[in-house]
RNA sequence: GUGCUCAUAGCUCAGCUGGAUAGAGCAACGGCCUUCUAAGCCGUCGGUCCGGGGUUCGAAUCCCUGUGAGCACGCCA
């Protein structure tokens, strides 16, 4: 149920029907008209939604705005029931003011859909694809990784409850030059154990994070590498350390509280056949020739400033081929729309990666790149270069052991893709007592002891209790649902206060929808903070404990109505709504 | 040099694809706990929306231009 889009349909359809009658009596000339908004203005005196029909009709009208608003209003059936009062402002606009408890019955829909309350079959059942953080498997993941993996997760969290049917995926880049380099890393650390003296290669990765897979190799497997032939064992010893490596990355990110659903190998793309396949599918397009002895890909053909090469020389593909097949393969698949998060550095690709798939007949548009700033690392008032070579960076289990999960997740999905931000880790420790996910979360503590005591009162608490604890929280929402509030009356609900947040619950279906459609998880975190905000001012100006039954239970019901829309929305963000502070 | 992205309160950032008097958090200052969690509430201070043009009923938002910042321009990934 979504009473917001509702009442905006309703009233869209409203003036389309009053133009249609003032146009029959030959008021107005009788010609298509442009579409008009249907907002909810920021200030309150303008009424709850504001329509600038007549200010856009101008030109096509030949009238003052004003003089159009009149006779919009002049034919509108105006209903009683649910309009308390429609005026002409401003330049124009038309102002609703919808009758004072339009929108109580929220509060019903609310309990009654519990966990399912903001969620939509807006997006059809679309089939889309999510990839994100892909990080190489050769390092730990960084602070960029942290923001990718934040921004992901809650984009298909909050598509997922548009109704989109999302797919999480994580590429793993095990092919190519890293994956030589890894290997000889890991081999000259394995034998550097063993005592060996070995030259560190030159172009090696220096992490410390190499030496504790080629430890945890030898532990595992003792000396059965030493005595190998040195290409047979970097071999063997990739295979082995790609595996402990992606078992940590995968435990990182768990711990962040993202999972996935896919994890796509590139080198079963290479193992497959799949890149020669895309090569010769672009060469039939006439986009693929031979110079130098490599293969290239007649990119300027699409818009690029100069060619690519798609085999080298040596006749190895090269990441972006790979990732051509990699993307036609998303396709082929069967999602309808694919989605990447990839880090600003990457920007050089979208329009190429597009193109490539223009060629080979899919619909660019399908194709979304969300570009997110780069996570720049500060330390002593410096910024530090992050580099997987020199090891220097903060790795994202050191930031959720540092500032936790919660403010971390909450920290990142908060901004923008597309604000570049400054990450210093003793600021963000020092600061995270301040981090406003503790004020939406005591918002939801507050609730969830106010209805216990409530509860308590009542009586009711020693007879669900037991069965409470024991049963999953899902069901035991359901269960208690039938005691939901007995003897409310919604129409007391009448403060200022009660007013704006039944107002701002109201709001949930439309957030949702309008953020996954837009891409933009991060309208949920600041939603959760204006919902606390109209939570917090409610409890300190109405207090709910009150003897008149029927009001003490109606402002349960708006407590309890609350603390579900911001559990609801802080599981999208991937944020714990936990019951005590 | 060419291209992409960005510039809003002291700081970190929103601003719903052009709407009415530009917002929030933090910081600063002043009040509020014998009653449902003070990790809270109420109030005050704080702005040349980077500068300059243009488009129109109307611009932080769109276009041009200047300035400043980040990034990309490999037979690397």
């Amino acid at each position: 149920m979504n009473r917001v889009r509702e009442v905006k349909d309703r009233i869209r359809q409203q003036v389309r029907e009053a133009l249609s009658a003032a146009a029959a009596k030959g008021l107005i000339p009788d010609t298509p008209l442009p579409d008009f908004s249907v907002d909810a203005p920021r200030e309150k005196n303008h009424g709850d939604f504001a329509v600038n029909a007549a200010m856009v009709m101008r030109k096509q009208l030949g009238k003052a705005p004003r003089e159009i608003a009149q006779i919009i209003v002049d034919h509108l059936d105006a209903d009683p029931g649910w309009l308390s009062r429609l005026e002409i402002a401003g330049p124009g606009f038309l102002n609703f003011h919808l009758a004072a408890g339009y929108f109580q019955p929220v509060l019903e829909d609310v309990l009654r859909e519990g966990r399912s309350y903001g969620s939509s079959d807006f997006g059809g059942g679309r089939k889309v694809q999510i990839e994100f953080v892909s990080a190489n498997p050769t390092g730990l993941l960084h602070m960029g990784n942290a923001r990718g993996a934040a921004l992901g997760d809650s984009l298909a969290s909050v598509m997922q409850a548009a109704g989109y049917a999302v797919s999480r995926e994580y590429y793993i880049n095990d092919a190519g030059n890293q994956i030589e380099n890894f290997g000889k890393s890991l081999e000259a650390r394995y034998l550097e154990l063993l005592g060996e003296k070995v030259d560190f290669p030159e172009d090696g990765y220096q992490g410390e994070d190499i030496i504790d897979t080629a430890r945890e190799i030898l532990n595992r497997e003792g000396e059965r590498y030493r005595h190998m032939d040195s290409l047979q064992r970097r071999e063997q010893m990739v295979i082995a350390g790609l595996q402990e490596k992606l078992d940590n990355i995968r435990q990182s990110l768990e711990s962040f509280g993202v999972q996935y659903d896919v994890w796509f190998s590139e080198q079963s793309l290479h193992e497959g056949g799949k890149i020669e396949e895309t090569i010769r599918l672009m060469k039939e397009q006439g986009l693929i020739y031979e110079k130098d002895g490599a293969v290239w890909l007649k990119a300027t053909a699409f818009g690029d400033e100069k060619d690519e090469v798609m085999l080298k020389a040596t006749g190895a593909p090269t990441y972006f081929a790979g990732d051509i097949a990699y993307h036609r393969d998303k396709f082929e698949r069967g999602y309808e729309t694919v989605i990447n998060i990839w880090g600003a550095d990457h920007h050089g690709h979208v329009a190429r990666m597009k193109a490539a798939m223009g060629s080979l007949g899919y619909d660019p548009a399908d194709l979304e790149v969300i570009l997110m700033q780069l996570v720049r690392l500060i330390r002593d008032k410096e910024i530090v270069r992050m580099s997987k070579r020199s090891g220097q960076y903060v790795t994202l289990d050191e930031l959720v052991e540092e500032v936790g999960k919660d403010a971390a997740r909450f920290f990142f999905i908060l901004r923008s893709a597309d604000s570049q931000m400054d990450f210093d880790l003793d600021l963000a420790k020092s600061q995270s007592s301040e981090n406003p996910v503790y004020y939406v979360q005591y918002a939801h503590a507050r609730i969830h002891s106010l209805l216990k005591m409530a509860k308590a009162a009542d009586g009711q608490a020693a007879s669900t209790a037991p069965a409470a604890s024991a049963a999953p929280a899902a069901e035991r929402e359901e269960a208690s649902a039938e005691l939901h509030w007995p003897g409310a009356d919604l129409r007391l609900l009448t403060h200022p206060a009660e007013r704006e947040l039944i107002r701002k619950l109201a709001d949930l279906p439309e957030e949702i929808m309008q953020a996954a459609l837009d891409r933009e998880p991060h309208r949920l975190p600041r939603y959760t903070m204006d919902l606390a905000v109209l939570f917090h001012s409610f409890y300190t100006e109405c207090r709910c404990l009150v003897d008149e039954w029927p009001l003490r239970q109606a402002r349960l019901q708006l407590c309890d109505a609350t603390r579900i829309v911001l559990r609801n929305t802080l599981e999208l963000i991937g944020v714990n709504a936990p019951e005590r502070m």
